[in-house]
DNA sequence: TTGTAGGCGTTATCAG
DNA sequence: CTGATAACGCCTACAA
């Protein structure tokens, strides 16, 4: 049915070496050029994956896997690696986990037998045995967003600087003059969660200030979690004077149980998010935030792994890429009770 | 590197035919059959998928076309249906074209070119012609929410009855007495959002009643949009005494902007969605709504998909599945000015 | 039930 | 620069 190589060798009178090469990027006459554009044109040829698969034993294709589809960091980063991928002829299997472990595993088990040529993850599981089967075939890894310590040295990675992040912007609270503040944190145990808040408490440290410990409320980093976490702060004896909340989903959560309870910010309440809907932009334009280079993390990861596969058969170097954030200046975050006022 | 079947030939003795239609679940004696697992195991072997892809010329890996991965009715049908896929064998390429046709067509011919089994497409382009590449090599479509006229008795399809749906929404509010009825739509030309105006129309029509003009607003079916939309209602000469939000997204964002102005539901205006955000089953669970059933479209499209793979050689029948919704009951609607007492 | 052999469409080697 | 030719690993008649 589909047109082949044979084909064109027959219309052009050139033979299948010269052909492919052709097809490959190598040099041929003019002439010939010429006359296997028009046969493939003519043919409406492309290339038969499974072949060239079959020969090269690669795919061009690649897996990833993630914790959710439907959380906004995770979309956004699936897009932009896609995006990077797809314009170096590269496809993507995107596989959602749900957040379990096991299914995590068997999905990575399902890319491999499908031969990916290599494996994006932001990882569900924190030991990363699920990686394994990739690891013993050589498919390379780049996680994202979470390290996995026992894997080091084996896989690449990007991560932004959590803990640096997390430390700008409590220091931003605390030179503010607060004190009593709220942090919604991510799970116990997530990577991220966990490095936001040693930030959280070194920029304390830093300054010789204790935490203020009922402050912090571990969530689960779902718009509900948010939402209910601030209720839960605004609903204990003595409320905060500033809240950080530590990613997307939860500020939005959050930012409704405010508005619920009618508090101003930042008149009432100072408010400062990691990540934000991008709702917020037009709605909430001042919420002061430390953003994450989505576009750059997952450009990075994409480029991190074509580089791999690059790499012939050299021994893979492997690296954690390390993206920096940025505070987005906002109103969302006046003088804390506690600030000195300063001499201008 | 990888083991091949001529490795479990050499370890067993057998021969490859023997192997291969056991491993395709065919009948093979007990002894052989432990022995070629026993092989399988201790190898390390799966079926390599070039191979098996250029004798069969079926990739086992379905395309997924859809306008936006971050629209959280594109992503839910996204990961139903790759849940139901994946368990049947499939892989799924996921595309996301921005809303953008030339990208949409783009995208088909890729996965055209990556050897598709079949394609899923949510359509961004009203006529379909970005379709044409693959009707050309007779890769079975299966058309997910959104219809399109030229293509009927090409491609099969799974929507759900829009009209009815809105119907359904609109005569609640109508028999309730509301007369000054605000509906705030997706965009023009939109398959759904034409549907949805339809419907609204039609349940006027069958009362003998008249649309209230003025509260007619088209949107982008994006939660910005969905705020701006409700503001522009809120702000009008003449506030309505009813709102019907045709989307998740726009849900969301209607309804921050209700909450900023400190609007309540029901008592200063009632409240209905098309879809609503899984955050309201938390936060504002009185919400009453037309409900999709997202897990049964997501499945019934890729189920309509497979079956039309099965059908090896006979000509296949195109579908057209209509999924009902469901007036899921809440209370942000209550009886308008203009309603009668009812006798009980 | 089992084994043998040919071919699917490319790529890569090696002469010419 | 070009062209025969031999794999790549699996499936599938066909024969035993």
């Amino acid at each position: 049915m589909a047109a082949t190589m044979n084909d064109i060798a027959r219309i052009t009178g050139l033979g299948l070496a010269t052909i492919s090469k052709y097809l490959n990027g190598g040099n041929v006459l003019p002439r010939n050029k010429a006359l296997i554009d028009d046969a493939v044109k003519e043919l409406n040829f492309t290339v038969n994956t499974f072949a060239r698969g079959l020969k090269t034993s690669r795919s061009h294709t690649i897996g990833v896997v993630i914790p959710e589809l439907n959380f906004a960091f995770f979309t956004s980063i699936v897009t932009y690696v896609t995006d990077t991928l797809r314009k170096r002829g590269y496809a993507v299997l995107v596989c959602d986990c749900r957040t379990d472990e096991k299914l995590e595993k068997e999905m990575v088990g399902f890319l491999v037998d499908k031969r990916v040529d290599g494996i994006l993850n932001i990882p569900t599981s924190p030991n990363g045995e699920h990686l394994q089967p990739a690891l013993d075939r050589g498919v390379p890894i780049v996680l994202i967003d979470r390290m996995i310590q026992p894997l080091a040295g084996q896989v690449s990675g990007v991560i932004v600087d959590n803990a640096d992040a997390s430390r700008k912007a409590t220091a931003l609270l605390l030179d503010g003059g607060h004190r009593d503040i709220g942090i919604i944190l991510g799970p116990k145990g997530v990577y991220t969660a966990e490095q936001r808040y040693a930030g959280f408490r070194e920029a304390h440290g830093q300054r010789g200030l204790t935490v203020w410990e009922e402050g912090i409320v571990y969530s689960d980093y779902t718009m509900e979690g948010g939402y209910v976490a601030m209720k839960k702060l605004l609903s204990a004896p003595q409320l905060p004077t500033a809240v950080f909340v530590t990613n997307s989903e939860m500020t939005l959560g959050a930012s409704i149980a405010l508005s619920e309870k009618q508090i101003r910010v930042p008149e009432d309440l100072s408010f400062l998010s990691f990540d934000k809907p991008d709702l917020f932009n037009a709605l909430f334009p001042t919420l002061t935030s430390v953003q994450q280079p989505h576009n750059a993390i997952g450009e990075t990861a994409a480029n991190l792994l074509l580089n791999m596969l690059q790499a012939d058969k050299e021994p893979i170097q492997h690296q954690v890429a390390m993206l920096s954030t940025q505070v987005l200046p906002g109103t969302s975050v006046r003088p804390g009770p506690r600030s000195k006022r300063m001499t201008i």
